[in-house]
This record gives structure tokens, sequence and C-alpha cells, in this order.
DNA sequence: ATACATGCAAACTGTTTGCACGAAG
DNA sequence: CTTCGTGCAAACAGTTTGCATGTAT
């Protein structure tokens, strides 16, 4: 099964980082990732907290800042501001590399694929000697639908 | 001299803008957006604010957030959130296109160029039916001087 | 046994809101 | 004269911090 492999490579990855850093393995830090990567879309530290709490497991938010911190520094989430004002984050391990196109109308966010942003990344680094990590790319504009109206 | 007319051009813009939307043309109004438009860089609200009181100029952080969101509404200034919690802003208005990256270990913002960019707009749009006005595109990773270290 | 991580609540910060006053139309 | 915009301060929301307790090492 798919995920269950993803799950345990996120996993090892994220025991990898916690021993190289010298951080502790709580059932916490754990749990956190688990729930990260039991879905694949975009989500906020409230919406985690509340899902959390569903499942029982008692952990606080402070916790999952310090945990999401440790995740994106482990490269296994990504953190957006869409604009709206609230942070939202998405998991990053073995999900096909997108971007977003946000609607500035009704704030839908559609993801979009396309490689010749590599291109880019791979020129800009070599012209620059900056060593790209990572990347966002939003698009904004007014999708088909409230084209429409 | 250049300024003077972008700065004048701006001017009209607004003008348009407000008459269009039947909004008030206050004094207030175009004085953030003559002293947003007398600086190129990055800002954000308290260091605008801050400027201005140096400037003698009497405006509550109130209206400059509400002159903000219509010159982002009118296509004169662009929001950005670099992770770093507060929200920047930069003038649009005949300035060269842009993107940015951004250091994760300094916080350094730098900008590059890159047509290429446009041609991802279009073919995505042309394939997707959104109709793109904006974008942003923000490389995260190390710059080459932090690199060195 | 010794820090480090957690939970909780209080503190903090950037932004929004409500209201009385002032000015644009 | 009417209504919208402003200034001010209070409210708000998301995030960070401090401290006592718990627990991984």
């Amino acid at each position: 099964m798919e995920t269950q492999n993803t799950s345990e490579m996120v996993k090892d990855i994220f025991t990898g980082y916690l021993e190289n850093k010298g951080y502790r393995k709580t059932p916490e830090r754990y749990a956190i990732v688990d729930t990260i990567y039991s879905h694949n879309g975009h989500f906020d530290v409230e919406s985690l907290y509340a899902q959390m709490k569903n499942r029982n497991y008692r952990v606080s938010r402070a916790t999952i800042y310090n945990t999401i911190d440790l995740m994106a520094d482990a490269k296994l989430l990504i953190k957006h501001q869409f604009g709206d004002g609230i942070t939202q984050f998405e998991r990053v391990y073995n999900y096909k590399q997108h971007d977003h196109m946000i609607c500035t109308q009704c704030g839908k966010v559609i993801e979009f694929f396309d490689d010749r942003i590599e291109d880019i990344k791979q020129s800009i680094s070599d012209s620059t000697g900056f060593q790209i990590d990572s990347h966002v790319v939003y698009f904004h504009g007014i999708c088909k639908e409230c084209n429409k109206k």
C-alpha cells in the first residue's frame, strides 16, 4: 500500500532528523507527523489541533507549532500564506511537485504543475550562486467559474 | 525626470480608480500613495507609518491599511508574506517585473528576473481557463554569502 | 539524574472593528 | 446636508513565551 510506505518513509526521515539534531523522540512529535501525513490537502494549525483532539491525541498548540517548525526544517512540509491571513501548511514528501493558483474572487486554491519551473531554478541558481532548496509559485487571478458570472 | 512621471501616472491611475468605484478623493489617500511611490523597496505598515510621521503627515494605521487595500485592488502594489510573519508590500507600477529569492539562513531577500515565467502563465492560463492577473514566485535556499561560511 | 519537551495560560503583535467626529460630494 | 472616511482605542486572532510538571535519554 502506497500510503503505508510514505508514512513509514516519513517516520524514518523524521527519526533521522531528530537523531541528527540531538532532539528527543517524543510520542507527541510522532503523533503530529502521523496526523499530518494522514491526508493530502492544505491545513492550518487550528484544524490540525481539532483533528488531533478527535483522534484523542492530547497535544497542545505550542507543541504543534514546535513540531511543524521541525518538520519544515526537515523538509517534510512547506508553509503557505495565501493572503487570507491564515498560515497554511502542506506535506511535501512523496507528493507530486505542484504550485498554486488563487482566485481573488472566491478564494479557491487550485493546484497546477509545470516542469519549466525547475529549468528556471536551475539557471537562476547557476547565474547567481544562490542555492535554491525549494520554491513557491502563486498565480493570482479569476478562476473559470467566477469568470462566467 | 522619470520618477516624476511615474508619480504623476500613478496619481492618475489612482484617481481613475477612485472615481470609477465612487470612492472619495481624500488627502490622506493621496499622501499614502505618494509616500509609497517615493521609494522602491519592500516596506511594512509600521515603517510606512513611521515614515509618514517623519514627513509630518498625520494618518492613522487604520487609514494606511484601508488605502493599501485600495491600491492593491487598483493593481498599484502587491502584498508579500515572506514567512517572517510581517506582511510586506511593494509598488508595482512601472517597476521592472521581478521575483524574489529568500535566504533561509540570513533572511535576505534578493530580486531576480526571468521571462520564462510569463510563458508558463500563458500556457497554464490557456489550458485551465484560469485568468491569471499577477504572480508571485519565491525561491527559498541559501544565499551565496551564507554558503561560504 | 539531568536537561529537554510539554501543557497551559498569559503575553505579544499585527490587523480589524466600532464609534464619534470631520470633511468630501 | 448626507454619507463616507478618518483617528483613536479597544477588540481580536494567530503565534510566541514563561513557568511548573513530566519524561526521554
